[in-house]
DNA sequence: CCTATTGTTCGTATACCATAGAACGATTGA
DNA sequence: TCAATCGTTCTATGGTATACGAACAATAGG
């Protein structure tokens, strides 16, 4: 169990969440959330290796969209809606409702 | 005079436009434009060579962020509010908002 | 014409990203 | 203690991005 590293709201960047954004996996992985809240790794069926999956899980924590924690061996996700609508105001909205329903 | 592609609003994609504005120097240049209008490419004193700001401006240009007309030898460069808002509302407004003042 | 201006295109080098398989670590449960 | 589960980390690879200089094309102005 090692410590996940989450950046600060402060120095999260724009161009550094909409680059997180930006790819199709990780955004199916952002719409999942945003519906369904704290979701564990393996529940997400995408269509890439694990390995690959835990990849871009770690982009999308590094980049401060999603914060996560162990809950025994599952690694619970949820959305950092506060930080994102503090320091991008509608930014993660729009794009939820630009890419529609899952 | 080439004839320049601009892909129809239909065929814009969220990933494509979120990729697109995700590079610094491209939201450098969104922002500029956001605030002036029509603006030729010479008129952004970016700190990249002038291939590569061209390349950049390409990049925008056919992710559907931007309009480009010449004009002499000029090429005038424009935000597609419009067909932005249509497509992702809200979402070029948050990102500039979030960008700050240039 | 000739030249200057504006920006593109080409060729190339470097760096980074997405991907996957294999190995590993941590936890749970039998 | 042993096996199964869950996800990470390591390593490698193919593809793509970014960057630059040099060469090119088109236009405007003298």
């Amino acid at each position: 169990m090692r410590a996940l590293h989450h950046p600060p709201r402060e120095s999260l960047t724009l161009t550094g969440v909409l680059y997180a954004l930006s790819d199709p996996v990780r955004l199916v992985i952002v719409k999942h959330l945003a519906e369904d809240g704290g979701k564990a790794c393996g529940t997400f069926c995408l269509p890439v290796a694990k390995s690959t999956a835990s990849h871009h899980f770690r982009v999308l924590r590094e980049a401060g969209v999603i914060q996560v924690r162990q809950e025994g061996t599952q690694y619970i996700n949820t959305l950092r809606r506060e930080d994102l609508d503090a320091r991008f105001p509608g930014l993660l909205d729009s794009v939820l409702r630009a890419s529609g329903p899952i």
